[in-house]
DNA sequence: ACTCTAACGGAGGCACCCCTCCGCTTCAAG
DNA sequence: CTTGAAGCGGAGGGGTGCCTCCGTTAGAGT
């Protein structure tokens, strides 16, 4: 499997060192201010963050969008290649460790949540990434009776996504619940 | 069953009949602009739409978190009125009617998602309010067997929140995932 | 009707953010 | 080492939001 996706990050990546070394530092501060603040942190605070002038922010990243893709590109790179990690596991335990990582991921990954829905050409190819990831591991485990099947692998991921974003009292009330919505997703083939 | 929630909002309403009329069009337009743009809306946007100066939402409102508080008290309210609304019906039907009303009030109020884990009295006055009006329907239905009893209701509520507040394709999506999830409570006790 | 007081509204000062532009700096190729 | 081009940073103009202050308006009690 080819992960586009990272392509699109590392064609942008400057090749001079300073340069490279901005735009690394730019995407990491970026990456914590978009968790923080979700999607419209402020472009200056990030340069800030990152030791840089805002020149230089817009100059690796001409639009809020193309630093916020980006990220993203970045996290869902992360994502895939977990799940190429899990999957000699056995197909319901593979599933869940998968969509827990996904989990872990996006308690701390606003953007990620809020560009769930986005339309637009990247997103796009990030999101097909991540169900070429994922989709497999919840096909196998419906195939070995171990998932609902009248539900498909968005609906899970959403599901997945809604629960993980909102604020928990402490990480284990989100497993607690977590789990218990998965059991949802067994459920029926019991 | 008393709601003191209510009676905060109430007591905030001024008697001249202007300002009464103000009041009312401020909190209107609140709640809209909340459910937009989530609890960061902006104020001068909400005077705007009341057809109000800045000074008049000041006055009745002198900080953001009046105006949220009074929006979110009275949303609340509501809730627990549905509470009573439902108890009539059977355990499980009880629970799940106003879970998805709940729900369906969840999708357009951003603001009260946002102030679930806030720790202030008023918040926490009205997040009483809502275990005290939906607490019992949820231990009513395990006392019959027909939810899951290593959970709570607070869990509860936190799981049906975060899947509602994500986006969706569509309703029909939503209901799905939300049913697969409440299967997911129930599931131990069959 | 009269009055006086509560209520009104928006101008204006401050802060923050967006984004462009350009003189200065630093890399790396020769 | 030299040098030119790529990269740098931040000043500054425009926009928006927050909140205060005060001259003006209009309700309610007599």
């Amino acid at each position: 499997m080819t992960f586009p996706v990272g392509e699109i990050v590392a064609s942008r990546r400057p090749h001079r060192k300073d340069a490279a070394r901005n735009y690394d530092a730019l995407l990491d501060a970026a990456r914590e201010a978009f968790a923080e603040h979700g999607s419209d942190a402020s472009l200056e605070d990030i340069a800030r963050r990152a030791g840089v002038g805002i020149g230089t922010l817009y100059r690796n990243f001409p639009t809020r969008r193309d630093l916020f893709e980006s990220v993203y590109a970045s996290d869902v790179n992360e994502l895939c290649r977990v799940a190429q990690e899990v999957a000699a596991l056995e197909p319901w335990e593979a599933l869940t460790a998968w969509l827990r990582r996904f989990a872990g991921y996006m308690v701390t990954k606003r953007a990620v949540r809020e560009a769930l829905n986005d339309e637009s050409e990247i997103f796009q190819a990030c999101r097909e990434s991540m169900y070429a990831a994922g989709g497999p591991l919840f096909e196998r485990a419906q195939a070995a009776g171990e998932a609902r099947k009248d539900m498909d692998f968005v609906d899970l991921l959403r599901m997945v996504a809604g629960i993980t974003a909102t604020a928990f009292d402490d990480d284990a009330q989100r497993d607690r619940v977590l789990a218990i919505a998965l059991d949802g997703v067994r459920t029926t083939a019991r």
